[in-house]
DNA sequence: ACTGGACTTGAATGATTGCTCAATATAAAA
DNA sequence: TTTTATATTGAGCAATCATTCAAGTCCAGT
């Protein structure tokens, strides 16, 4: 009754996902898409669109994709500092990897996009607040299992953990080398770690 | 002799500094420039030469500025800590002004940049290279002093600080209030001031 | 074999891109 | 006033931009 897809939509938004994410939104044009999606100019809006709506799906991806990560990195560990620590040593590995690019898609997007692409801009505004949520919450974890002095406020821990990734993927992407950068992840990840209460359960809390 | 010049070249490159900041790179149409300049495309390619052109010399008037007003903060404090722990302070205002972009224009020129522009890019990379280079020197002043450990790296120091900048201006560009903007830089200006050495005049170093 | 219908193609669209250059305008020197 | 040198103009360039759509392709069900 029908044609079969030649395309994976799957596979097709992980090639965009790629290249926007190395060349940001405006640097990438339809032609460079063409030819990493091994697509006409027809199927590829016939299948998302837009170069905007596809670039919006490549976000949410993205974003995915990195919530995924980060999960998987909080469950390792039992303790959410400890966590939360060995997320951002994760992150130190970034010049090692053979990424699109070692800043975050996201603050990319937030950094590039203009009122003309509101839309993808709030898309990118929305996972971020997503992102920040979920160390708020670790936080507020570490809190409960008595790791974390009571007193701290887990919203601005939170706002400040996500800064400081925000800063140390910004900083990757500058020319510096491996070593600085692990360098740099090591000193978030102990700082973080120093706010550890140490020696109690938890019950001296009150 | 000649003709008399009716622009300013500092003004316009502070019209052009504006654009680019607000809009980024890419974003910024030659129309865009002649608007906000009041130049035909002839002018300003006989005074700036290429699009490419006037981008760099904005980086680097903006990068002027910046460190201009870095090192003005610093000059008002005695104490290199407490100059470093009022920048980072000063620039939780950032919301409150009214400036073309909240997030730093070096970075975002970094993020956005690819080979094709790496002359700018690498401009970008050099600039941003100085400040970190400026904290560095001011941490190594405060060992010297005797407010900081002089165990401490001042280079790790330096790098940290100014992925922080980073950190807290991309979070700034977020649409989340003047109040967490200045809650966030508090906290780090806060870690910062943790890091005195207190009650001694720094004969104890050894 | 045929045919209906979803998938794919790619030439063509009009708008916009960064940029050039012959023409014009203007002020100072002769 | 005339000449000379420079500043400025803006129409126009080729290239590229995102997007459209009529035509073609191919498979499933008849």
């Amino acid at each position: 009754m029908a044609r079969a897809m030649i395309h994976n939509r799957q596979d097709s938004l992980e090639r965009a996902l790629h290249l926007f994410w190395q060349k940001g939104f405006h640097a990438t044009s339809l032609k460079d898409l063409e030819k990493a999606l091994d697509m006409r100019p027809g199927s590829i809006y016939a299948t998302f669109g837009s170069k905007d709506g596809l670039f919006q799906e490549s976000l949410e991806r993205y974003a995915s994709l990195g919530l995924a990560n980060l999960e998987r990195t909080l469950h390792a560990h039992e303790s959410p500092l400890a966590g939360l620590a060995a997320y951002l040593r994760g992150l130190g590995g970034l010049c090692d990897q053979d990424l699109p690019s070692r800043a975050c898609m996201l603050v990319k997007s937030l950094l590039e996009l203009g009122d003309r692409e509101h839309v993808a801009r709030s898309k990118a505004e929305g996972l971020l607040a997503g992102m920040e949520a979920r160390f708020v919450d670790r936080f507020a974890d570490a809190q409960r299992v008595g790791e974390l002095d009571s007193r701290l406020d887990p919203v601005r821990l939170g706002r400040r953990l996500q800064a400081e990734v925000m800063g140390l993927r910004a900083f990757a992407q500058r020319d510096v080398g491996s070593a600085a950068v692990h360098a740099l992840a090591e000193d978030m990840a102990l700082s973080l770690e120093a706010m550890r209460i140490h020696g109690g359960t938890g019950a001296e809390t009150h």
